[in-house]
DNA sequence: CGGATGACTGTTTATAAATACAGTATCCCG
DNA sequence: CGGGATACTGTATTTATAAACAGTCATCCG
């Protein structure tokens, strides 16, 4: 069911109330705003968006009227990863810098946080040094991903490949080596999976 | 002047409750999820508050708290332009696929809209085919940053050089070669600089 | 034509909520 | 030791607000 003009225009005018004030309009502020002489077509307007699905009502509170999927385009907080220290795990509150809000259907996969690369091995898939690497967590990753892993309590960021029980983590830049682990002698952990890449280009 | 840890609590209390609500709580719920019996404490905590600059209320409205700063964090939506056509400029109603809600302290300089970026003259920059380009609106450029240039009607994104009338458009990929304008004979448009990269990495 | 829907007016009432006053108790600081 | 700040209680008052009723006036639709 959709909304007449006039519902649209309310329903406006209550995200744009929340938006700059903070809190949602009563029923005098909005037939002020639109010239209605009775709160009461206020409140008409608000029962039809109610029924409609476009908010909700909190009875008997003042300003209650809650914006219905607000709470699902609310962008996601991402922590920033800076460096990990050995044997603790990445997300420890210790080496968080700070929380950036993006918006999660930026990436196709959604990230669970972002950390900052260091150095220069992944330079050709364009992954340079101080980018952030917006990380999915997850144990298992896929040939050809770029994964997030621990090896002997470094955090490195490579190319996946996989051949049975050898694994190859390869770098992106002739200047470095492929690592090569086997799995029935080496333990691998993978932190995550890179979902996506972020980079601020400094201005000088 | 810093918060005591009541006051934090209390500030503490209001963001969530704005957070999952949708609007402030009045005196009494505050009272009720603190267990204070009287309305007048929370009056006084939102008075102290008040002072210490981290709410502003709003005298004579019902749940009339406004968070102090909400205005700063709340995210940017930056248009996404996709190819632009010819002659048209660059933030045509037609050429915005969508909005992306992106924390505009991600990046150093503020962006005003994204761009995609189209093949692979960037590359050894690290800004790849299909990578998004966070745009700065501007017609000045210094030396050695990465704008987005019209040259007849074509949108490109080049490094900067400039000396004196003559400037030059660099790729970053031997592939490709150097754009050189004269200034005196033909015309350049700079749309804006390049403040940030954003990529999906898909994972097939 | 007649009924349904949308968009209101004018008025009323109960309740929600802001806001105030006069105290009490505790703690820290000089 | 006294003054100021913090953290409350209990009560009271006014104002803001939600919520309802009974209508009016259009418009659309079969």
């Amino acid at each position: 069911m959709s909304l007449t003009a006039r519902q649209q225009a309310i329903l406006d005018y209550i995200t744009e109330t929340v938006a700059t004030q903070g809190t949602a309009p009563t029923r005098s502020e909005i037939a002020r705003a639109f010239g209605f002489r009775s709160p009461y077509a206020s409140e008409c307007h608000l029962k039809a968006l109610e029924k409609k699905g476009a908010i909700e009502l909190v009875g008997g509170a003042a300003r209650g009227i809650r914006l219905a999927g607000t709470h699902a385009a609310r962008p996601a907080e991402l922590p920033l990863v800076g460096r990990v220290a050995a044997g603790s795990p990445i997300l420890a509150t210790e080496h968080i810098e700070r929380h950036y809000r993006i918006d999660d259907s930026l990436f196709r996969a959604r990230p669970d946080y972002l950390l900052r690369v260091h150095g220069e091995s992944m330079r050709d898939a364009g992954i340079l040094d101080g980018d952030l690497l917006a990380v999915r967590q997850t144990p298992e990753a896929r040939p050809g991903q770029i994964v997030v892993a621990r090896i002997e309590d470094e955090v490195t960021v490579k190319r996946f490949e996989q051949d049975g029980p050898r694994v190859r983590l390869l770098p992106e830049n002739p200047d470095f080596a492929p690592i090569e682990i086997d799995l029935e002698r080496q333990e691998l952990a993978i932190e995550g999976i890179g979902v996506g890449v972020l980079r601020d280009l400094e201005l000088q």
